[in-house]
DNA sequence: CTGAAAGCGCTTACAG
DNA sequence: CTGAAAGCGCTTACAG
């Protein structure tokens, strides 16, 4: 009962035993009697004793904690990745440090000197653009992991998905409904992930002829990507005449930058709050999808089943990236020797109902485009 | 250069000093001669000496942590809390330890326990249902503050909504469009929020006569809210006849439980993650919204205002509860006192399109039913 | 303006 | 099976 202040002392001295026994009972080490322990166990219910991570630490000269430090805990998928490192890590007796770095570098180095301080286990990262982590860093937080971009030239594990080969296939899939004109809105250019979705956006492109490829750089906000969708837009012909506030759809308005264009037919989402602005981009022009754009997201979200027409995506496998990552530092910690570099876990294209043929433009009357049944979705 | 383990003490010899006036030099505190300052700083400079925060929060019997335990971070609303506190403490020095229950007192407790264990400064809690917090705990996190939820008889001071006016409102306007028979897809039965959210719905009702309120209590996931939805909606006439394999309108089923009822013509969900469910649910059934089931949501989210309507909802000021939160903690931190209860931060009712006069059945075609223009938002 | 000593709570060798 | 001693890195009185 003595809430005064109970520490490994107080509780041998009421047992009669030393400070190292206590120490024993606690962690399991070592040889105790039976006896003794029970004593001990039941002084320190008595006292209310709760061990002091700080002193262990100290002596260990290592916390058991883990950072995890992402971009924007605001993105729903940067929850989802947490949840899913937490979860592989609970019950390891590791405490998870969440960092946000509105990915700039700055803020990043900034929490990231707050972790080390702690003397950390490890860190699990997503390394803002321009990332400060170097070489020389590393040992400082134990065990580094990098999750969904990787850091270049370090030596260090990294999970990601495989961005070329499903990007490509989105732009593929777009491309066998007849689209000629696609947009990408990307992310923050520098970037690993920007990198990589636009080489495999690029190169599903350069397979054929005749084919245009826009990419717009955002910095991945709902706000910044239908900024840019808007602007692609704005070169479209005018609402269908269907729509609200119609204007004549023969009226063509010339291309802003001066190329014989209509603008894009179909545009590629960068992450889910960039589907999000572009699909409020299609909605403010007064277009509609599929019929007037196609829309291909890249991460799964829960609104995208609701909508009409639910938008197909490339599913990112967040939950699996996190669980990875999360083993990987845990294998680390244990002393495994783990490989620097990627591990790679694959995304799906799952067809739902956003994308269409351009030729559908004013064609299909009003509900939903079949799409080529492959992998149906949702209610 | 010497990465090998720079310390106070190997900052202290290489300058011909003393650890405390290295420790001066970091803290800022006492008098120190700028020469000697400035030799100081060359020698941390030059061994790339960080300070250990173990070793100074073992001293201080405090560790400048803050733990921030939410239900689930994979709910956006939570996700935005974390950020919003974050945002507030950042830069005051303290570390923000991120935790999640999934609403079990038993994780609950031993995530509490974890972060005891570093004898932290404070705690923002969102406390699960039944949590095991009690009074005599209190002491062992340092300063309390409790956000959404409050703590039933504990001296803590709390962020709240105002959950009764705003659920009254919600349902006073579904009244007034004529709605008779409204539902209310709650939380967890016992969460602080669920009660007053369900004492302003019953209220609001009790206020006319001929009026049926419905409450059904869910796990405020998308998947148990569908559930819930989808079993009061089934006691609702087949979808219209210009639904997708529509059924006889005039074909009214019997009410499940021998009411004579056709199921609710409108719904108020608990959480973003509720209102999911309730749309998808509607949409499984072949009705629509509002035409046949007129929708309020509690806690915007983005895809509200992309949605056909677009979502109305109680808009709660998520932001403002955790940057309040988050300046309670550091006053009482300061040592200012703060006095326990709650602090109500009020929420808006979003007019958007998903309300209309269940006499709308059946009547208007396909578009937008005009809601009474009173706060209209986004594009 | 600066330093010698003690101690925060724990665990790690080292002895018995 | 158990204990005395030392030390992890820092800061707090207390002296000068």
């Amino acid at each position: 009962m003595a809430e005064t202040k109970a520490t490994i002392y107080t509780v041998a001295r009421a047992v009669g035993v030393s400070a190292q026994t206590v120490s024993r009972v606690l962690n399991g080490t070592g040889q105790v009697s039976e006896k003794t322990r029970a004593a001990v166990l039941a002084a320190i219910e008595a006292q209310g004793y709760r061990p002091n991570a700080v002193g262990r630490s100290l002596r260990a000269s290592r916390t058991p904690m883990v950072g995890v430090l992402v971009a924007d805990i605001g993105n729903p998928f940067y929850a989802r990745l947490h949840r899913a490192i937490e979860r592989r890590l609970s019950g390891s007796g590791y405490s998870l440090m969440l960092m946000n770095c509105d990915d700039d570098a700055r803020i990043e180095r900034r929490q990231l000197e707050l972790l080390r301080s702690y003397r950390p286990t490890g860190l699990v990262i997503v390394p803002s653009v321009g990332s400060s982590l170097s070489a020389a860093d590393l040992p400082a937080f134990g065990h580094v992991v990098s999750v969904s971009r990787v850091l270049e030239g370090l030596p260090v594990p990294a999970v990601v998905t495989d961005e070329r080969e499903s990007v490509g296939a989105a732009a593929k899939e777009l491309i066998s409904y007849g689209h000629t004109e696609i947009a990408l809105i990307a992310g923050p250019q520098k970037a690993s992930t920007t990198r990589a979705r636009e080489e495999g956006f690029r190169a599903a492109l350069a397979r054929h002829t005749g084919l245009r490829g826009i990419v717009r750089h955002t910095d991945g906000t709902r706000a910044g990507a239908e900024a840019a969708a808007a602007e692609l837009l704005s070169t479209r012909p005018g609402p269908t005449a269907t729509g609200p506030s119609a204007t004549s759809p023969s009226a063509t308005s010339p291309a802003a930058t001066g190329h014989t264009t209509t603008g894009p037919t179909a545009m590629i989402g960068f992450n889910a709050l960039v589907t999000e602005g572009i699909v409020s981009a299609i909605m403010a022009a007064g277009l509609r999808c599929p019929e007037d754009v196609s829309v291909i997201g890249f991460t799964d979200a829960g609104w995208m089943t609701l909508h009409r027409p639910p938008i197909s995506v490339i599913d990112q496998p967040v939950e699996e990236m996190g669980a990875l990552a999360g083993r990987l530092l845990l294998d680390l910690a244990a002393g495994e020797s783990v490989a620097p570099g990627p591990r790679v876990v694959p995304s799906t294209l799952v067809r739902r109902g956003s994308v269409a043929s351009p030729a559908a433009h004013g064609v299909t009357p009003s509900a939903q485009v079949a799409a080529p049944a492959a992998k149906e979705e949702g209610s």
